[in-house]
Order: C-alpha cells, then sequence, then structure tokens
DNA sequence: GCGAGCAGCGTACCT
DNA sequence: ACAGGTACGCTGCTCGCG
C-alpha cells in the first residue's frame, strides 16, 4: 500500500454508494484529492432512548430518512459529564431532517461536516498527513503533525488576475458588454494580458474574440496552474462577470482544477466565490476585515489606496480611464499596461496579506479559502470549538434568532473613561494594562462553564457584580486564552533576535500579530449576541473587574499625588508634576506587586507636553477619547480630533495637524494663529485643490434604505444618475460646492465638483476643527463675542 | 417668517 | 454580524420673537 505526504489545504465531502467520504485536497509534489469515508453525527440528551432513537427513519421529500447507527459516549456537557446517545447518519443534510424529528435536546448538529472532519482528527490547515492509500482512497492516517521546514517544502503557487469590461454606461452589463481584458501575474516572469484586438505591448496575447481570450485565460490558469489565486473583489465582480460572458459566449470558464468553474458561498453576510481544487481570496473583504480590526486606516477601500498603505509604496497612478472609448478607438496600450499593473499590484497586496491570513488559518483550524471570509467572531468561535473537541467538551449551539435579538437589547455595561479637564500639561506619564480584558478572563477564570451558583463548594473567584467563578482547572475560553498567549509570549522571545528581513522572521512576526487579533477577539466574542459561548454574567463580570482595576490604579495613584488627568478602560495618564519618572516607575511596581499574575500595568509612554480639549457642547467639560501628545523623542501622538477621521476634509485636518504642532512643539499662539489665517485665505482665494476638500464617508446601508438626507447620500444620489455603481459599504469622496441652498444639496462626488465653496469650508470645516484647540491658549468664547455680532467665525481673522 | 435650540440619525473613532 | 463608550455634523422639527 502506497504510503505518503502531503499537505492538508481544505476539506468538503462527497457521498457515493450510500457513504459519505471526507474529500481532502492536499498537496505534496501536487495538489491531489484524497478520500476517507467517515459518517456525519450529532449528539441527542435522551437517557434510556437510544433504541428508539436507532430506529428513527422519517420521510422527507419522498426520500427515507434514516438513522445509520448509534453509539451512548460520555461528553462534558456545561461542565458536568453525561451519557449522550451519539447519532450517526448517512449524509450530511440528514444531520438537520433527524435533529428536527428527534424531540430531546440535541447538540452539535449545526457544525459543518468539513468542519467536523478536522476537529475530529485534529487535522489543521497546512498539517502535513501522512497516510495510506488505496487509489483515492485513503485507508490510514499514520501521522498527522505540524513541522515548519516540512511545510515550507511544498511550494504554494501563486496568481493574481484582473478583468477590464466594455462600460459606455458607467457600470457594465454583465449580459451585454464584453470583457475586453483579462490581466494575470504571477510573481515571477509569467505575467500578461489576453485581450482581442490589436495591441503593441510584448506581454499581450491577442485571440480571435472574447471567447478566445476567456479561454485563453482558462489554459494559461491550467498551466501555471495555481493553488492560490488573487482577485480584489473578485467574488462579486470579476469571477461573476467572467461567468456570464463565458455563458453568453457558450464556453466554459474552467478555473477549477476539475474543470468546472466557482461556487457562490455565503459566510455570514459576506460572499465568496470557491473555486474547486484552488483557494481563491478575494483581497477585498481582506483588506475590509484589516480595516474592522484597525489593522489599517484607509480612507477608501479601493485596490490602490489598500495597496498603498498596506505596502507602502505608491501605486502607478493612470488618469481615470474611459475603458469603452479606449476599446472603442483601438487605443489599447494604455489600457492594456493599466490592467497588467493592476494584476501585479493585486499580487504584490496578496503576498502582503497572506502570511497572517495563513497563520489565522493555522491557528484557528479553519480553512484559508474561509478563514479569508471570516469575521474576528468565527475566527474564536473556531478556535473555542478546537479546544472543546480535544477536550470532549460539548460545543454549545448557537442562538435562535429572537434570543440573539434580545441579548441585543440588553447591551452589558462597558468601560470607564476618566473625564478630562481640557487644558495643555507638561510632563505626562501614560500607563496601561497589558491586554486588560484576556488577562482578567484568564487570572478569574471567566467561563460560562465555571460559574457557579450561590452555596456551591470549592474555591472561587468573586467579580465585582457578585458572579462567582471556580477556580482550579480552566474553562475552555480562559484555556484558550492562555495557549494564545503563551505561545506568543514564546515567540516574541524568538522575535527579539533574528534578521527582521528573513522569512522566517516575516512568518513568526505574522504568527504573533495573528495571536494578538485572536486574543483580543476573546472579550468581544463572549458579549457577541450571536455567539455560542454569550454569557452575560461572564461578559459583565470582565468588565467589572475591568473598572474595578483602573479605578484602584487611578486611586492609588493619587494617593501617591500623582493627578490623574484622563483613564479610558486600561489605560492611566498621570501628571508627574513636582514627581518624577523614578516615582512613576516606583508606583508602577507597587501597583504590579498586588495584582494577580497574568496582569500587568505597563510604562506605555513618558510625554512632555498634552493637550486635551474641551467638548463642543457643554464648554466646560474635556472632551473624552480626543487628545495629543508630544513625547519624548519628539512624535506626536494623536487621538480622536477630527484629522484622524476620514470624515473630514484634509484642509482642515492639515490645519489643526499644524495647529497641535505649533502648540505641543512650540507652545506658539502666534505661530497657530497664522498657520489658520493662512488656510482661510488660501480657500478664499479659491485655489484649494479638490483633493484638499473632499470629504469621505461610508454608506452602511444601501442608498434607498435610507430615511433622511445626508450630503454623501445626495452626493451619492447624484452619482447613481450617472451609472456608478453605489452600494451597502460604498464610501463616498464628496466635495460641498457652490451650486444649491442646503449642504446636502450642494454636495458633489469629488470626480465631478468643479468648484467648491468656501463658506463652507471656512466656517465648517477649518473652523470647528482649529479653535477647540486655540481656545487653549486663551482664544475664548468670550473673546469671540467681544467682537461683536460676527456673521462667522472665519471673519475673527480679518 | 426666521433663527435658536433640540432630538434623532448617522458615522467614525477609542480602548 | 466582535464589545461598549463617546463626539459631533446634518436635518428637520418646535418654539418664541417680532
Amino acid at each position: 500500500m502506497a504510503r505518503r505526504k502531503a499537505v492538508f489545504l481544505d476539506a468538503d465531502y462527497t457521498f457515493r454508494n450510500g457513504k459519505t467520504y471526507a474529500r481532502l485536497l492536499v498537496k505534496g509534489k501536487k495538489a491531489t484529492r484524497l478520500l476517507y469515508p467517515y459518517d456525519p453525527y450529532f449528539y441527542c440528551d435522551a437517557p434510556g432512548k437510544e433504541a428508539e432513537i436507532a430506529g428513527l427513519a422519517i420521510s422527507k421529500g419522498g426520500e427515507l430518512v434514516k438513522v445509520k447507527r448509534t453509539e451512548a459516549v460520555e461528553k462534558v456537557l456545561r461542565g458536568e459529564k453525561r451519557q449522550l446517545i451519539k447519532i450517526y447518519c448517512q449524509k450530511p443534510a440528514d444531520v438537520v431532517v433527524l435533529r428536527q424529528a428527534i424531540p430531546f435536546k440535541c447538540y452539535e448538529h449545526g457544525i459543518q461536516y468539513s468542519k467536523r472532519f478536522m476537529l475530529d482528527f485534529d487535522i489543521t490547515p497546512f498539517a502535513i498527513l501522512e497516510y495510506e492509500r488505496e487509489g483515492r482512497e485513503v485507508k490510514k492516517f499514520i501521522k498527522i503533525w505540524e513541522d515548519e521546514k516540512l511545510e515550507a517544502q511544498v511550494k504554494l503557487g501563486r496568481l493574481a488576475f484582473d478583468i477590464e469590461t466594455y462600460n459606455p454606461l458607467g457600470a457594465p452589463r454583465e449580459r451585454k458588454d464584453p470583457a475586453v481584458m483579462i490581466s494575470y501575474a504571477d510573481g515571477g516572469s509569467d505575467k500578461g494580458v489576453f485581450t482581442y484586438k490589436p495591441n503593441s505591448k510584448p506581454f499581450v496575447r491577442m485571440e480571435q474574440d472574447e471567447k478566445g481570450m476567456l479561454d485563453g485565460f482558462c489554459k494559461k490558469l491550467a498551466e501555471i496552474d495555481p493553488d492560490i489565486i488573487y482577485g480584489y473583489n473578485s467574488s462579486n465582480f470579476d469571477l461573476p462577470y467572467l461567468e456570464a460572458r463565458a455563458q453568453v459566449q457558450k464556453t466554459a470558464l474552467a478555473i477549477g482544477r476539475d474543470g468546472t468553474s466557482f461556487r457562490k458561498i455565503k459566510k455570514g453576510m459576506v460572499n465568496g466565490a470557491k473555486i474547486t481544487g484552488r483557494m481563491h481570496i478575494d483581497l477585498y473583504p481582506a483588506a475590509r476585515f484589516f480595516g474592522f480590526i484597525g489593522l489599517i486606516k484607509a480612507q477608501e477601500f479601493t485596490l490602490e489606496k489598500i495597496y498603498e498603505e498596506m505596502t507602502g509604496k505608491k501605486k502607478k497612478m493612470v488618469k481615470r480611464l474611459d475603458i469603452w472609448d479606449m476599446w472603442d478607438k483601438g487605443d489599447l496600450d494604455e489600457l492594456a499596461e493599466y490592467s497588467l499593473g493592476d494584476s501585479e499590484v493585486t499580487y504584490e497586496l496578496g503576498e502582503n496579506i497572506l502570511p497572517l491570513l495563513l497563520e489565522l488559518s493555522k491557528l484557528t483550524c479553519m480553512p484559508l479559502f474561509d478563514t479569508s471570509l471570516s469575521t474576528s467572531g468565527q475566527l474564536v468561535e473556531s478556535l473555542l470549538m478546537q479546544e472543546s473537541v480535544r477536550r470532549g467538551e460539548i460545543i454549545p449551539s448557537k442562538p435562535g434568532e429572537a434570543e440573539a435579538i434580545e441579548r441585543q437589547k440588553n447591551p452589558i455595561e462597558g468601560a470607564f473613561v476618566k473625564l478630562p479637564e481640557p487644558g495643555i500639561y507638561d510632563n505626562i506619564a501614560v500607563f496601561d494594562f497589558r491586554g486588560l480584558y484576556p488577562s482578567i478572563i484568564i487570572s478569574y477564570n471567566i467561563d460560562p462553564s465555571k460559574l457557579v451558583k450561590e452555596g456551591t463548594e470549592g474555591e472561587v473567584s468573586t467579580s465585582p457584580t457578585g458572579a462567582k467563578f471556580l477556580k482550579g482547572e480552566k474553562g475552555v475560553i480562559p484555556a484558550s486564552l492562555e495557549r494564545l498567549l503563551d505561545l506568543r509570549a514564546g515567540l516574541k522571545k524568538r522575535l527579539k533576535t533574528g534578521d527582521k528581513e528573513s522569512p522566517e522572521y516575516r512568518r513568526l512576526y505574522a504568527r504573533s500579530h495573528a495571536l494578538k487579533i485572536l486574543a483580543n477577539s476573546f472579550y468581544g466574542y463572549l458579549g457577541y449576541a450571536r455567539s455560542r459561548w454569550y454569557n452575560r454574567s461572564c461578559a459583565e463580570s470582565v468588565t467589572a473587574w475591568g473598572r474595578m482595576h483602573i479605578h484602584d490604579a487611578a486611586a492609588k495613584a493619587e494617593a501617591k499625588g500623582f493627578r490623574v488627568l484622563y483613564a479610558d478602560t486600561d489605560s492611566l495618564f498621570l501628571l508627574l508634576g513636582s514627581r518624577g519618572k523614578k516615582e512613576a516607575l516606583a508606583f508602577l511596581e507597587e501597583i504590579n506587586k498586588n495584582l494577580p499574575e497574568k496582569m500587568e500595568l505597563e510604562l506605555e509612554n513618558f510625554y512632555t507636553r498634552g493637550v486635551f480639549v474641551s467638548k463642543k457642547q457643554e464648554a466646560e467639560k474635556g472632551a473624552k477619547k480626543k487628545y495629543a501628545m508630544l513625547a519624548e523623542d519628539g512624535s506626536i501622538k494623536i487621538r480622536g480630533f477630527e484629522l484622524v477621521r476620514r470624515d473630514w476634509s484634509s484642509v482642515a485636518k492639515d490645519t489643526q495637524f499644524g495647529v497641535l504642532q505649533a502648540i505641543l512643539r512650540e507652545g506658539s499662539k502666534d505661530k497657530a494663529v497664522k498657520i489658520v489665517k493662512e488656510t482661510v485665505e488660501r480657500l478664499k482665494g479659491g485655489k484649494v485643490p479638490i483633493e484638499e476638500l473632499t470629504i469621505y464617508t461610508q454608506l452602511t446601508k444601501r442608498p434607498e434604505d435610507y430615511d433622511i438626507v445626508s450630503p454623501e447620500l445626495a452626493a451619492a444620489k447624484k452619482a447613481q444618475a450617472r451609472g456608478m455603481q453605489v452600494e451597502k459599504g460604498s464610501v463616498i469622496a464628496y466635495v460641498i460646492t457652490k451650486s444649491g441652498k442646503t449642504i446636502s444639496e450642494k454636495a458633489e462626488m469629488a470626480e465631478h465638483a468643479k468648484d467648491y465653496d468656501p463658506d463652507y469650508y471656512i466656517n465648517n470645516q477649518v473652523m470647528p476643527a482649529v479653535m477647540k484647540i486655540l481656545k487653549e491658549l486663551g482664544y475664548d468664547e468670550d473673546e469671540l463675542k467681544n467682537k461683536g455680532k460676527q456673521k462667522s467665525l472665519g471673519s475673527f481673522f480679518e
């Protein structure tokens, strides 16, 4: 019997000859699919009913669905051992049918077959499988392990692609408008463009017609035979478009390893396209995910902007192209260049994003394709499911819709934020608790199965809410979290030494980053309404302990004579006053002496100067979550100000930054005022370029779903009228122009804006952004009012 | 009829 | 479709004033 080794990539299933097989995509020298017979199953809690359930058969759609066999098993259910009936089914779809027919409590019925298989065999993506097989069928798994060196031997081939379409109306219509170019890049020398009109570029391959182009691309793909295919918004645009064109041209979009096209997948709210035998990574949802967790901060989620943000490089900008016009004129050199450029940029972006996705995939036991479409909640869920199965604990079920809505209606009290006193301060120390919520969860063993009722025996920790948690053996949540943090601590040591440019270092760095992302998502998952592990009492205890610890640290700081300027969740801003750094560090040490082992208050940094401003309404109060600090090394840390928000124009943001710098670095009120005056003059002169005036705002609903009018929506609707596609999630780039009465009427897409309204930019953008800071320098409300009734704040500078 | 004041909606940010 | 806490702009309404 042949014994082989291969890297595991993905799993699904097939049903043949009355048997369900797990179908594994593996890669040794080349990619293969293996079959392994494995019956789907679920559990039922029905003592004494095993015989009855074993004989269950129900008719569904003219077919008889039968229980295949049953087995009595012992599992841990909510922290207690219990006898359950394991019900095996013929095929995965039977699980749902039989579960609904059984009038007892059932468990683990809502788990995908492929996931079930991976969990039960503890096979993680990119692990090495050694197996014996006969034909395609695996008889035995000899060994399953993760080994960095073996893994590195298997090179995953990657390719990026991009298409151009004929678009006389702005947005192309897939049944009517042809695709005119398909470009690809494999990261090396193989790259090019398929099209079907004459072109002088050497990398262009001219086919006879659109069908020839489609076929040519598919043939090229088969030749390169990549394991990973990168696209940008390819699940929603490129792939469905190509498929529609293939249909119109009566050909097959043979991009899968079995010659098929792709399957549309819905994972939560996002769409995916699964290409058989390969891992299709749409970088757009991946970029959105990175934006959501705060890894990148992009103004717009276009390929260009994300590329620039992720790689730090500038993408060669081509002026906006009218693809249809160039196609009609036969003027294709520039278009081909542009198309190839997009594939190359997509490839490079993919290479930037892939390492983190790979590590997340391995850590959460989720195939790469699924990982690329996952929310952080799904990643944490997968991780906890893995830990549960390893321990023999029953995986909690997802809540029903009604339950989820009920949970959502009752939010959990969150963190404490101290009201700062507005002003400019010198010599500040900032401390924060390292991983506050994760460390609380581990320290106090916060887990639904460890929650004890009044009067229960055993040593417990009592949270400020009164909830009690059993000490001793760690629950699934704290144990998983501790594993992540321990892994990360080990990696951090290795990362201290080593060549930062080496592939090994980058891999470990990505792994460390993945661990951090996962650890930071645990608390959110505990309080997430649709979570399998949701527990109100647990989530409340996490935040209550958090508030307790930050209050306690603040009180101790004050007792030591420090003034606490500000605090938010896990951070503490202390005014050093007459005390020096030494005393601050001594205070830190004393706090840490009395904290649980996993918790630690750390020095974030010392700052020579910091600014807190007042709220716009209620000017006597300081604004929370808004401050600017000058560190000793000269760097400036800015939080919350307009200048860090994408929904403010850069003319306002740049001016605000100038003012903050003048104050922090030089303490110069005159310089600050001068900067503002200059901007106002520039705006009045009408010479400010559109880019500096553009405001970016995301639409979180479909345009037609809004009940109110807003500038971004008004601009979006004008764009729609021109044939542009605007959907849920689109970022609208708009400018306030001169034409119209209300601000919304004046709003126009940046690319169509011919002029701008200086009054708006002076009075609604620049002045509000800078006045709150200048006020801290003595330009107060009264001083302004003493100048008489004014038409605008702007005239103050005249 | 008009501006001030306010509620509600919506977005983006902080930790 | 991961949590809650927060600031603040724009719109559209009510209200008081003249």
